[in-house]
DNA sequence: TGACTTGATGAATACGTAGTCATATGGTGT
DNA sequence: ACACCATATGACTACGTATTCATCAAGTCA
């Protein structure tokens, strides 16, 4: 009422046009000192810049993308939850800012909401797609890279197939984990994973069923059902009632860990002298005090780095191309340190 | 070398142009079946549709912006750094994404680059931006608020005075856990804050001196230094050292007290026997077992929708908004229950 | 039936920038 | 002094869509 219903009042917007005006210069010559300041003399520059300042004008990065056909914006498919995702959120998002990208973020909780969400990408003419989502089905990811829309998949080696993937070495990981609970004496190993479909789940449970049967140790699988705490939680509460209660369980990630940790301290047990606990991931929380977990800590700004650079390059060699990343293998409160080594004691370990 | 240099290795745009020529109707009439479809006959609308699919077009969000002067984006500036605001992304994600908006992600580390992400922000002519970082300087927000871009502030009362601002509750919220740490029988509280010049801590510890004041109880101010598990881990040890050790420590965010519980129980302290324990913001760790934090729950889609609604309808009404919410009282194992009544055991409170 | 309204469509243009082409200027080599 | 070249700049146009404005067909009313 009170403001006729304009949802417009910014200012009049300031234009390069304007700009050339007040500066005595051609529009040409103002985009020129910004975008190619080489093709434009140092006295002139100095003067676009000082009408700019006077004017308030600051480019347009819509107009720019039209006509270049870039937005220097990069999209990313992140799962609504998960403690793991912040870690890749901030690092992306700097990393981008640092080469004059922007993120632009989609998150959902239902699949429902995927082709919807896919939909609105193709509108933005993104220059690139970063999935970190295991809920998009092939199809979708296929119809999505066929628009010419470069896509790499973060920590989703099941979408390899199809577009450039980086990753963690979830199966060296894993092995060097197993290896790591042989060492300390463990003689039956209970693996528990988030969801046996996923790609991930099933590498890491390969990985460590391998370096087990190595060593003549037997690695049944456990699902937890989801990547979440409280399905650890309700894990340990198998655990506890299970027969042969085994020497450790290896667990497809902290955060799944944690709760697997807390259930079993809540059932009585002790962590790590009852049962050992190793983790996946290099959760922040995993090196906090209270948990202090075994884990295997993957260095989120390096994997960030390479998607990019994947993403970014995308055009240059053939179009699949797969980068595994080693993590470090921090061993902390939640081993029985009975045998160490230099090696091992609270230290890093390289297992890529 | 193999692929001649060219950057834009993607297939030949289809636009609205093509689309018209393929289904024998104008361009205007093609555009119009996407935005304006009350303004096409049934029978047009589904001929472009066809034509469109067999085409595979996808209108062009960048033209449209350009023409329309709406980006359909919505800024955000989030610390890089804090558990707390995994829950303020994905919330806000999904909100706008429900209102067919999209959410362009900015985060810093150092306060230098801030005047480099709002000059980004300002070239993207977002519709909306939201300040979620307590590190930008007022004469930043006011020279970007002058650009007529619609600005909210997100828990950060300090700049309610600038921006319109949604934040929780801090002083009632604070005083709630105040009230009820001395019906737990608490007669020296001390109260653990982030930083000391942040509004937010300022309101929080406010409202507690407030209440126990009001109970004859007096309530020293101890600053952890930043709003981490690391720091609430180093106080503890402070407090540990305390002569007068205080019956309970109020704690201005979850994180730091998570940090403050470990590092409590590692000096050897039963919490919550030798010493009780409050948050503030009801992160999911809150209710692990492993920490089981007495707390304040933000309901942060709440905040978020309010944000929103502030934000988009930012046109009406005068442009100085203040929104506060009420916080849940939860209270857990953190407390000594000594006494309890059925409002208080293990039960929701509304302060607000 | 003629004047008039409503609904559906096409033609034309503007949004603000970046790149292409043409032009002008100053300096270099012989 | 002439041809030549590198540099600096301006005029012009295209990017793909949304929004006038104009047009035309189909009703509607008296």
């Amino acid at each position: 009422m009170s403001s006729r219903g304009s949802n417009l009042n910014r200012p009049k917007a300031v234009t390069s046009v304007d700009v050339a005006a007040e500066s005595g210069v051609s529009q040409a010559t103002v985009t020129r000192a910004y975008s190619s300041p080489h093709l434009v003399s140092d006295k002139t520059q100095a003067k676009v810049f000082e009408a700019a300042d006077r004017l308030g004008y600051v480019p347009n990065a819509i107009a720019r993308s039209l006509k270049s056909q870039r937005t220097d914006i990069i999209g990313a498919v992140v799962p609504a939850q998960g403690e793991y995702w912040q870690g890749f959120l901030t690092a992306t998002s700097q990393q981008l800012v640092a080469k004059g990208k922007q993120l632009l973020l989609f998150s959902f909780v239902s699949t429902d909401e995927v082709d919807e969400v896919l939909a609105a990408i193709r509108q933005y003419r993104l220059d690139g797609l970063i999935l970190a989502s295991a809920n998009i089905e092939q199809p979708q990811i296929l119809r999505t890279a066929q628009t010419g829309l470069p896509i790499v998949a973060f920590n989703q080696p099941a979408a390899s197939g199809v577009v450039p993937s980086v990753s963690v070495d979830n199966k060296a990981g894993s092995q060097a984990l197993a290896e790591h609970l042989v060492f300390q004496g463990a003689r039956t190993v209970l693996f528990v994973g988030g969801m046996s479909h996923t790609s991930t789940d099933q590498l890491r449970y390969r990985g460590a069923a391998q370096a087990l049967g190595g060593n003549g140790v037997a690695c049944p699988y456990m699902e937890a059902g989801s990547y979440t705490y409280d399905a650890g939680f309700k894990a340990a509460g198998q655990i506890i009632e299970m027969q042969d209660r085994p020497d450790a369980v290896m667990v497809a990630s902290d955060e799944i860990a944690f709760g697997v940790i807390d259930g079993l301290r809540l059932g009585g047990l002790d962590v790590p002298n009852d049962i050992m606990v190793t983790g996946f991931d290099g959760l922040p929380q995993a090196s906090w005090a209270g948990y202090d977990l075994t884990t295997l800590v993957q260095s989120t700004p390096v994997l960030v780095e390479q998607t990019i650079r994947l993403l970014i390059e995308s055009d240059s060699g053939p179009a699949e191309r797969i980068a595994e990343s080693p993590a470090d293998l921090v061993v902390s409160g939640t081993l029985r340190l009975g045998r160490t080594t230099n090696n091992f004691e609270r230290n890093d370990l390289k297992t890529g």
